[in-house]
RNA sequence: GGGCGCGUAGAACAGUCUGGAGUGUUCGCCGGCCUGUCAAGCCGGAGGUCGCGGGUUCAAAUCCCGUCGUGCCCGCCA
């Protein structure tokens, strides 16, 4: 059918005569002459027909499947296309098939116009199309390709966990699936093979990977799906640092096959404490400044209200330099709305004048001294501005943390800034005071005696790799001793006879002479959406879902027929009953 | 569950603030012209439930209320 790729002719083709497949790109009818563009996966090449000898030509339209056999001819001196690949060159038409006309599209097969998300999904195969689109879907193939290569060189052994699972305790809603042979039970779709994978582990595998597809029944956003891929890794015998340079390597790997580029190893390590304090979020984006800097200790006399009464209560005082910025009423207000957003109770501004004095609601309660201090600890210039949070500590680095990520998020440069976020916190308290596992209860604490003593400052020994901003995933050396996992899920407030009956399997496994292990997972979507430069998960998922859980082109989910619900023992609610009558109504 | 934005021809938009005839632009589509274009060009044409429902008004794309869809964010989620 075909002899050659469209997108790879040049001129060591001349004089061959050549078959081609494809679909027509765009044609351009000059009345005697005619050229189009074919493009095939590969990219296009351009040929030219004489209307009188290829009347057929005058049918074709954008997106036609043709079939084109002809001549490689160089280009006439003058009309060579370098934006083109094979621009040097073109195809004399010598035979012409439509394999498969085209309807009117729904919208152009072209980069240079953005068409709305949801007419876009409802035609996606078209979408893929695009060439950015199909570009997005050939470095996901090549990450994974890069992922396997790297893993089976270093001897890991892919093996599929399965995807119809008990529920497991990962923090997220499960996605439950019905069991037809039981009326009543369900199995839950994984939010990760977690369990399955330390199970490997006790079953000597030694050194794991998957490529998983995992659910997560939770609100969707620019960087979450319903479900998404994971690369999802495990090894015995290791400590943090086994695990951290694996993954490095894989990334470094992914990296280099996609953008051909060379990141330096190892990452920069830095702590959760640290990071937080900086960048008063535990992914930041290393990309630019703009850190978080204290001046508690500045305004330790201050008048003001807001600063005294968050440092009597043993808060902090902190700001950010947010550089020259265009400053209004409006835009105080807009910041201080979008600081309220993130948990403060408002937002103190400060804009440094073009004589060094500064202009601030709030001026007239600091001292000169104060003033000064503040100005030379923010490292301030005439006509920037100074953003100021006092809270508890938690709050005041999350608002600024926040504020930086809106103000400083870099445009139009495509660094790459990896980073390791690693020495977490083992558990977090809630609004409420009880105590959930920042991670997951399988994580191993760093010290016994401290997650005994001081659970609320207790580290664990679980990293975050973090790029650009993004969080790509997450591991943890594991707990591989029974008695220890028991004393987690006590100090979680599940009693010894839950954790029995819900994890008993699992703290048998445990029992077996279990090797200490450890491992990583991280996103495939969130990595190649970086890598890709795009900013939603979306552009590099096939066929995503929209916020509402849709997919606007098969209408998932659907209704299904009253026999399939009998036969898996489930009734609707009636409100489900009435609203499905309504969808269901003949218009 | 909540906040904000968007919804006008097949696609992307302007028009909405300040109500006055579906008024317009670009692409696509249909017809015609054109022998070196490559987002071809030129001439002509068709194409509209202004998301949907209600209200205010002499008059609503425009103002008000509700609703649906969609995106971003908060909650939620690593």
């Amino acid at each position: 059918m075909r002899t050659h790729d469209a997108g790879t002719i040049s001129v060591s083709d001349i004089d061959s005569e050549v078959t081609i497949a494809g679909w027509v790109q765009r044609r351009r009818d000059h009345g005697g002459i005619t050229f189009f563009d074919m493009r095939d996966a590969t990219g296009l090449v351009q040929v030219v027909a004489d209307p009188h000898d290829h009347p057929i030509v005058d049918e074709l339209k954008m997106e036609y499947c043709v079939q084109v056999t002809g001549k490689v001819t160089r280009r006439p001196e003058g009309t060579e296309n370098p934006d083109l690949p094979s621009g040097l060159v073109e195809i004399g038409a010598e035979n012409i098939t439509v394999l498969a006309p085209a309807k009117t599209l729904p919208f152009m097969i072209d980069d240079r116009r953005d068409v709305d998300e949801r007419v876009r999904l409802q035609h996606r195969y078209l979408d893929l199309r695009r060439p950015r689109m199909a570009a997005n879907l050939r470095a996901r193939s090549r990450a994974t390709a890069a992922i396997r290569r790297t893993l089976d060189d270093m001897g890991f052994l892919e093996v599929e966990t399965p995807t119809l699972i008990n529920s497991t305790p990962e923090g997220a809603r499960d996605m439950l699936v019905p069991s037809r042979l039981r009326h009543g039970e369900f199995y839950a779709l994984p939010q990760s093979p977690q369990i399955f994978k330390q199970l490997l582990m006790i079953s000597g595998v030694e050194r794991y990977f998957q490529i998983a597809r995992c659910y997560r029944d939770e609100d969707t956003r620019a960087d979450r799906q319903l479900e998404f891929t994971q690369l999802d890794l495990e090894g015995a015998f290791w400590d943090r640092d086994d695990v951290l340079d694996t993954i490095e390597k894989v990334l470094a790997a992914t990296v280099m096959e996609i953008r051909g580029e060379e990141i330096p190893l190892p990452f920069p390590r830095l702590t959760w404490h640290e990071v937080m304090n900086r960048f008063g979020v535990d992914k930041p984006d290393l990309r630019f400044g703009m850190e978080i800097v204290d001046l508690t200790d500045h305004v330790m006399d201050s008048e003001f209200g807001v600063f005294k009464g968050a440092i009597e209560a043993a808060g902090t005082v902190r700001g950010i330099n947010a550089g020259r910025q265009e400053w209004s009423r409006a835009r105080a207000d807009a910041l201080t709305d979008r600081a309220k957003e993130l948990g403060a109770r408002g937002l103190v501004w400060m804009v440094v004048e073009e004589d060094g004095t500064l202009r601030s609601p709030v001026a007239k309660f600091l001292s000169d001294s104060e003033q000064e201090a503040i100005k030379k600890a923010m490292d301030a210039a005439p006509g920037d501005v100074v953003l100021i949070a006092a809270d508890r500590w938690r709050t005041t680095v999350e608002v600024l943390g926040g504020l930086r990520n809106d103000l400083g998020h870099p445009s139009g440069h495509d660094d790459l800034a990896f980073l390791w976020v690693i020495d977490f916190p083992l558990f977090e308290e809630d609004e409420d005071g009880s105590i959930t596992f920042s991670h997951h209860p399988f994580t191993s604490p760093v010290s016994l005696e401290e997650m005994r003593e001081r659970p609320e400052t207790a580290i664990s020994k679980a990293y975050d790799a973090v790029l650009n901003g993004v969080e790509l995933g997450s591991g943890s050396i594991r707990i591989h001793d029974p008695e220890v996992q028991r004393q987690v899920f006590e100090i979680l407030g599940i009693d010894r006879e839950t954790a029995e009956r819900r994890f008993g399997w699992f703290l048998e496994a445990l029992q077996y002479g279990t090797p200490p292990h450890g491992g990583f997972a991280f996103g495939i979507d969130r990595l190649v959406m970086v890598l890709q430069g795009e900013a939603s998960i979306r552009e590099v998922i096939p066929f995503p879902k929209t916020q509402t859980g849709v997919d606007p082109m098969t209408g998932a989910p659907t209704w299904v027929e009253e026999t399939q619900l009998a036969e898996l023992g489930i009734d609707l609610t009636k409100e489900a009953r009435a609203r499905r009558e309504e969808e269901e109504e003949p218009a």
